[in-house]
RNA sequence: GGGAGCUUAGCUCAGUUGGGAGAGCAUCUGCCUUACAAGCAGAGGGUCACAGGUUCGAGCCCUGUAGCUCCCACCA
């Protein structure tokens, strides 16, 4: 079998894909004795198709179950969808205006049928993308929120809840949407800071005897105002409490109140209060008794007696600016900058406004989600998103769960037609207990998405039921997300977890970045700056976009561009003709086991650097420091294996001793099958295709992963021929720095300082390495004009004939004498420091001692060589 | 109004518990050396945002300042 010339991911990652999917390779066990390692994957919504954001998450989540699933784990990485309440029904509602129709004139159930043939058609979509990026999901276990089994956990979960007087139903100021026309959370409002306008507005005592002037920035709720409220303490309104006010543009009278709530000091120190349209004045009202005038209806159009009835709520606002103006009744109007709530979804103005929903009362189940995170049961990665996820339950307020949706879990509420009492059940009631009427009608509302995304962790493993599954695999170990789901699910989550299994759903919590585009802006389809991960992979494979999504930082948000995939592919191409290097001198070795081999001092160089490779990649990919994983592994492979050790073998593969041969090969072998491990959880397309040449018939998905091995240490090799590296590196330098070609191969003399011994075992890699013809071990000079090279223990004279120039040669000499001076004088100077003397460590203080000596005998050195050139 | 993060080479970023500033790309030089020119071998390039402080010693710890980014927040 021959490798192709070159790296080509098209030629083999989709029939890589489906040789893993139809060995069932992804498929976990959970009798096979092996140790559960299991993540739940953010289900992506069924709208959605592959983005940026999802390629890095999922690149993080399948290199972690690669990784488990090497290390011996049944890893179970779990995926599914979700129904996107919200997100999908404006979807649908679009197709239908499109086609002339609307989900009102359809109804409920026509409507549903069209969600489902929907979801049917496109909600799968992501699916396939998700296998092009080379997923390795339990693609039998996949989920979604609305199959039965996850509804019937949602059900069992409302129910628990009403049971336990933590879901309640309530009149409550809400977050509305006019555009959805729904009730929305606060988590699903957006807070934007607008500059918008205050209006100051006279309101005429009744009395005749003045005004008082409110400050606004929505005048238009004017028309709900039920009092003016002003602060007790303010000497200026202290006379005015308890008087009252005829509220302009009605023939309504209100009264002025006193409230602590009201700050003296801004605006004019009085408020219109309108408790039906603002969550402060909401309290205010009840605090006071005041009644509350609902003035908008659910599409933001004033439904208030009056003109305004019918107009839009900014035209409203225009008019009702227009008409206090005219009645001389507007003051001023200043600028101001506020913060102004926006849907999530369609990004209109929220108004508050109070309305009839469901709630879970949040206290009892926030504190223990707390408390799980603070004393560590579950852990952020990085640390600080704990601050965040702490500071949003410790200031929590109840979750208004209710949808004035048709798309999602329908809340299992049914009103008796008779009496109203409301009963709360899995199924629709026979009798009333109350009346033992027979006639109920459901809640027509469904539930807030996240209601059930809060329940995936359990639902998707088999909650309420004791399946084997949830035994085995609950409590997950890994949960992979973005920060902005933080709230919406994270800690939705591990409440949830924590009221109905008692446990918390995982024990890590990873959060990844944001990746952005070249400029550092957040990729948005408004902006048109998004990438189409697709597109990446089609020009340059699967294997190539994973890498660069974590070659770099983790947790952080990352700048990504096309650029960086092309930039970052050559190291694949590397590992593919380094590949390519090994097998095509394969062809009729006989390899040995490396314990049985007699390694060279070169070998053992390399297999310690690997040893050291693998302990230090497993310790960052359990840290979950990805990036930095890779980056070891990077430099290992293309540095020490590639640009070294490959090179140190050749004299080796070409000299014609096949058993000298077939020694090298077995521990290039080794050597590269192990990067090849370590790098499948990273490129998974590229290794299984290359592993396949070395180790036929075997899969690396499921290969074992490096261990570290205490009988592979070779330490003091291993400083040896970073030595002997070193003297080849000078050498190249020298050459390099007067012009002489690669091709002119000189013979080497090397003289040592010390011990010979060292020296001589390495002569070949240094005969090879520093293109020589030969190298020899002198005693001194030889009698000819040679340029010396002065490396660490030894000097090595270069007999580059008339290349020698006296004046570059001085010149260069005097440049390193500098160096050496420089080094001298800090480490003499550190040295007579008494303050360092008394007080660093004692190796320390050794490795300053051992510079001195080193750099006084170096400047003998050049100040002898510069003698002898004059 | 609170909180978080960032500021290191021209660019993108690493810098573990304080002990001589690193990588990749870009630039420059020389090489098509029998795995790879998507490559090899070298070189140049930094007041570690700024100002103080602690320390024998600070990119790293403390205080403050500035700029950028983000999150939270019911001052109308």
């Amino acid at each position: 079998m021959e490798m192709d010339k070159s790296y080509n991911p098209k030629s083999f990652e989709e029939r890589i894909y489906s040789e893993w999917e139809r060995g069932g390779y992804f498929s976990a066990d959970t009798h096979s004795g092996k140790k559960p390692y299991c993540i739940v994957i953010p289900p992506p919504n069924i709208t959605g198709s592959l983005h940026m954001g999802h390629a890095l998450n999922h690149t993080i989540q399948d290199a972690l179950i690669r990784f488990k699933r090497m290390q011996g784990y049944s890893a179970l990485w779990l995926p599914g969808t979700d129904h996107a309440s919200i997100a999908t029904e404006v979807k649908i509602v679009e197709k239908l205006r499109a086609e002339g129709l609307s989900k009102e004139r359809l109804g409920r159930e026509e409507f549903l049928k069209r969600a489902w043939e929907w979801k049917d058609a496109y909600g799968g979509r992501i699916i396939g993308q998700m296998k092009k990026l080379g997923d390795s999901c339990d693609w039998d276990r996949l989920a979604f929120t609305m199959d039965d089994r996850l509804s019937r956990a949602v059900k069992d979960v409302f129910i628990k809840l009403y049971g336990k007087g933590l879901i309640y139903k309530g009149s409550r100021i809400i977050n509305w949407c006019p555009e959805c026309k729904t009730a929305l959370s606060d988590a699903e409002v957006d807070h934007i800071t607008k500059d918008g306008s205050l209006w100051h507005i006279k309101y005429p005592l009744t009395d005749g005897g003045g005004f008082v002037t409110v400050a606004t920035t929505r005048p238009e709720t004017m028309l709900g105002d039920t009092a003016v409220a002003v602060n007790p303490d303010d000497k200026r309104y202290q006379k005015l409490i308890g008087k009252t006010l005829n509220l302009p543009l009605t023939d309504r009278i209100i009264p002025v109140i006193a409230d602590g709530y009201v700050d003296k000091a801004f605006g004019t120190g009085a408020v219109k209060i309108t408790p039906a349209h603002d969550p402060n004045d909401f309290e205010v009202g009840a605090r006071h008794g005041l009644p509350g005038i609902r003035i908008m209806d659910d599409g933001g159009v004033i439904n208030a007696s009056g003109k305004y009835f019918g107009m839009e709520r900014f035209a409203a606002r225009k008019s009702i600016v227009a008409d206090l103006a005219e009645a001389g009744l507007l003051v001023k109007i200043e600028p101001h900058t506020n913060n102004v709530g926006h849907c999530y979804r369609c990004h209109k103005v929220i108004e508050p406004i109070v309305s009839e929903q469901w709630f879970v009362k949040m206290e009892s189940l926030a504190a223990p989600a707390a408390t799980a995170v603070t004393n560590g049961d579950v852990r952020f990665t990085p640390g600080r998103f704990s601050k965040i996820y702490l500071h949003w339950l410790n200031h929590i307020r109840d979750w208004c769960i209710s949808r004035q949706l048709w798309w999602g879990h329908r809340i299992p509420a049914y009103y008796c037609a008779d009496c109203g009492e409301t009963v709360v059940a899995a199924d629709r009631p026979c009798k009333c207990p109350k009346c033992g009427g027979a006639r109920f009608e459901q809640d027509g509302d469904v539930l807030d998405t996240w209601f059930s995304s809060a329940l995936w962790p359990f639902s998707t493993l088999g909650y309420p039921d004791e399946t084997e599954d949830i035994k085995f695999f609950f409590p997950t170990n890994t949960l992979v997300t973005a920060q902005d789901i933080i709230f919406f699910w994270v800690a939705r989550m591990i409440f949830s977890s924590l009221e109905f299994t008692g446990e918390i759903p995982f024990k890590d919590i990873v959060i990844n970045g944001i990746v952005r585009d070249a400029q550092g802006r957040k990729m948005s389809k408004s902006l048109g700056n998004g990438i189409d991960p697709l597109e990446l992979i089609d020009a340059y494979g699967a294997d190539a976009l994973r890498f660069s999504l974590l070659f770099g930082s983790m947790g952080k948000d990352m700048r990504f561009s096309a650029e960086k995939v092309e930039l970052d592919r050559p190291f694949i191409n590397k590992i593919w003709n380094a590949s390519r290097y090994v097998l095509t001198n394969l062809e009729g070795a006989e390899l040995s086991p490396i314990e049985e081999l007699k390694l060279t001092r070169g070998d053992k160089w390399i297999l310690h650097k690997l040893n050291d490779t693998v302990k230090r990649v497993t310790r960052l990919m359990e840290k979950f420091e990805l990036g930095k994983a890779l980056d070891a592994v990077y430099s290992f492979a293309w540095q020490d294996f590639c640009d070294w050790y490959i090179e140190m073998s050749k004299p080796s593969l070409y000299a014609g001793d096949k058993a000298v041969k077939n020694a090298a090969l077995s521990v290039l072998s080794y050597v590269l099958k192990d990067v090849l491990k370590l790098l499948h959880p990273f490129i998974p397309f590229v290794t299984e295709e290359i592993y396949s040449y070395f180790a036929v018939g075997e899969k690396i998905i499921t290969a074992a992963y490096p261990v570290y091995r205490a009988d592979l240490r070779f330490t003091k090799d291993c400083k040896q021929i970073n030595t002997v590296l070193e003297i080849i590196r000078q050498i190249r330098a020298e050459r390099l720095g007067r012009g002489v070609p690669q091709s002119k191969r000189t013979n080497l003399y090397i003289c040592p300082a010390g011990n010979a011994k060292v020296l001589e075992s390495a002569l070949p890699y240094i005969e090879k390495l520093g293109m020589g013809i030969s190298a020899t071990i002198v005693k001194t000079k030889p009698d000819m004009q040679v340029v010396t090279v002065i490396a660490p223990y030894c000097e090595v004279y270069l007999p580059l004939g008339e290349l020698v120039d006296k004046d570059k040669e001085t010149a260069r000499l005097k440049k390193e004498v500098e160096t050496a001076e420089a080094e001298l004088k800090r480490a003499v100077g550190k040295l007579s420091n008494p303050g360092f003397t008394q007080k660093a460590p004692a190796a320390l203080l050794e490795e300053e001692r051992a510079k001195v000596t080193k750099y006084t005998e170096l400047l003998q050195k050049l100040n002898t060589e510069i003698e002898k050139l004059k």
